[in-house]
DNA sequence: ACTCAGGTATTAC
DNA sequence: GTAATACCTGAG
């Protein structure tokens, strides 16, 4: 396959650091130049800032201009989304600014189940080391700028990994969940395309969290981060709960709130764009 | 040696 | 139902 190459203005709403570092991605890195690498579906690429232009460069499968569309999310309008949650209050507000280049992606919804899995009571180098060895391992290579890459295995090139194969690569006790659930969805006992069509995030909900190693926070994040783009779900970890504690509910520090009482709270502050605020939320809170 | 990291599943009151 | 507890692993 040959290397293609789109351009586009940059806008306001598109900042490298912010969309490859809020957390919601784990294959893409940064390089000497600022610019980030990464590899989705059957694609290696490569995004830099160019003066006043977006530089998308790499590997594509499809046309790259429509690839970019879709992953980037670059139909949706951010700016408007923006000035909607603005409105609501002021740390929201500020959280907004911090944050004003970020995106959501619309990934692969398998590659988004298996990697929030593995993220559970983990830390990030080591979910991205254990997300790279299982590719290198299980994935296909893809050569560009004489480096291979290697493709996130599908679910049945996984399902050839044993649950030991699985702890060798350092899953550690999620190597069972991945395991389970692999088999699950290979199977169509839980179908994701039928899951794609799905548009109640309730119902949604309620399927992801019948996979092995998918818990609320996990499955909110799969209904985030993926192509499902419930933007109304809100992922309650560690550190939304800490900036929820301190903003609305004024609690001591460490107090610790029952989730349904954070979700509530979101729903009824944020709606619809829940999702959004808790990305704006999430990002500001933990770099701080 | 010991704590901690984007939680979940299991077991105990 | 709601509250503790165990759980791989490796970096600090």
């Amino acid at each position: 396959m040959n290397e293609q190459v789109y351009k586009m203005n940059l806008i306001e709403t598109f900042n490298l650091v912010h969309i490859f570092e809020c957390g919601q991605c784990f294959r893409w890195n940064i390089e000497s130049d600022k610019s980030y690498t990464g590899v989705f579906k059957n694609n290696v690429l490569n995004v830099k800032i160019d003066g006043n232009q977006i530089v998308f460069k790499g590997i594509c499968e499809n046309d790259i201009k429509e690839t970019v569309t879709e992953y980037f999310d670059l139909k949706r309008d951010y700016e408007k989304i923006k000035r909607d949650l603005s409105k609501i209050d002021e740390p929201l507000k500020n959280s907004i600014k911090y944050g004003s280049g970020i995106r959501l992606l619309n990934q692969d919804l398998w590659e988004t189940i298996i990697s929030f899995i593995i993220s559970a009571n983990n830390n990030i180098p080591r979910i991205k080391g254990i997300i790279e060895r299982m590719s290198k391992q299980y994935g296909k290579p893809i050569n560009w700028q004489n480096k291979t890459y290697y493709t996130f295995p599908e679910a049945k090139e996984l399902s050839k990994a044993s649950v030991e194969d699985l702890r060798k690569l350092g899953l550690g006790f999620r190597d069972q969940r991945v395991y389970e659930t692999t088999k699950l969805i290979l199977t169509k006992q839980v179908d994701l395309n039928e899951l794609l069509k799905q548009k109640e995030s309730k119902k949604i909900k309620e399927t992801l969290l019948t996979l092995p190693g998918v818990g609320p926070k996990v499955a909110d994040c799969i209904m985030l981060f993926s192509t499902l783009k419930c933007l109304d779900v809100f992922p309650v970890d560690v550190w939304v709960r800490r900036v929820m504690n301190e903003l609305y509910f004024k609690l001591p520090e460490e107090t610790s709130l029952k989730r349904e009482q954070i979700e509530k709270l979101a729903r009824e502050k944020y709606g619809s764009l829940a999702g959004l605020a808790q990305q704006y939320l999430f990002y500001w809170k933990r770099d701080a």
